[in-house]
DNA sequence: CTAACATATGAACAATCAATCATATGTTTG
DNA sequence: CAAACATATGATTGATTGTTCATATGTTAG
């Protein structure tokens, strides 16, 4: 088969090697629900906002809170987030912990989304 | 002031100039809450299974669902919240309906991803 | 027109989540 | 040691969300 037919949905719409490339080609199950927790941390105007304020500094916790209007219990609960997600990394100095992006791909990512915001 | 004195938190541990690059760079509200819904977009294995399908071919709507061992209901439902998010574009034909990945973003976002968890 | 089919939609329910409040942990200062 | 402070954590709660089931819309074939 796979000539160029298309069956409507008594099965398949599609040819057969299309339907074989997709199944190829698509990820393992614990590495797509990965990817959609990355995604979800980003899905938080909140988080989104701590993640816009370290892009200049880091910044400790009870700074981002006033910055941003917020309580320090959320703000809190949100870096804890943030960081079992590996998009903050956190740095004691005695009693302040000073929070910084952990890495190149969350300034990318977000510029991205921006870029599809923008159109 | 912002000479160079860090005061922890009676205010802010940050100069006061980090403070305005800060706010000044930070995008409007409207903005940030919309870029937290794109990720919310992304942030379901369920709609990452579907955008997947749809990097190698446009495909149906029960093609998916049986590519994906999915409900037509719950497919449909998702591919309204991915066209809301233009994610996803449908054409039209006859009782089918196609959907395509509405632009290249979503395959550079989704990469993107990818690279962070690949770490 | 009617039956069959592909898709969309609406209501309902269980699960997940972010903010709040209260409190615990851990550090510095006197 | 005790008081003050910065942060973290746990429980609770209201809101949001994904799936299911039933049904509606719209298209094609007979």
């Amino acid at each position: 088969m796979d000539s160029g037919e298309i069956e409507r949905c008594g099965f398949l719409c599609v040819h057969e090697h299309t339907v074989a490339k997709v199944l190829e080609q698509m990820p393992e199950d614990e590495k797509l629900y990965d990817l959609a927790e990355l995604f979800k941390v980003f899905g938080d105007s909140t988080r989104i906002k701590i993640l816009y304020a370290l892009f200049e500094a880091e910044l400790c916790v009870c700074d981002i809170a006033q910055l941003l209007g917020l309580t320090q219990s959320a703000v809190s609960h949100q870096l804890r987030v943030l960081k079992t997600g590996r998009l903050v990394k956190p740095r004691k100095d005695g009693k302040t912990v000073f929070y910084s992006l952990a890495d190149d791909h969350v300034r990318t990512l977000i510029a991205q989304g921006m870029e599809h915001i923008n159109e």
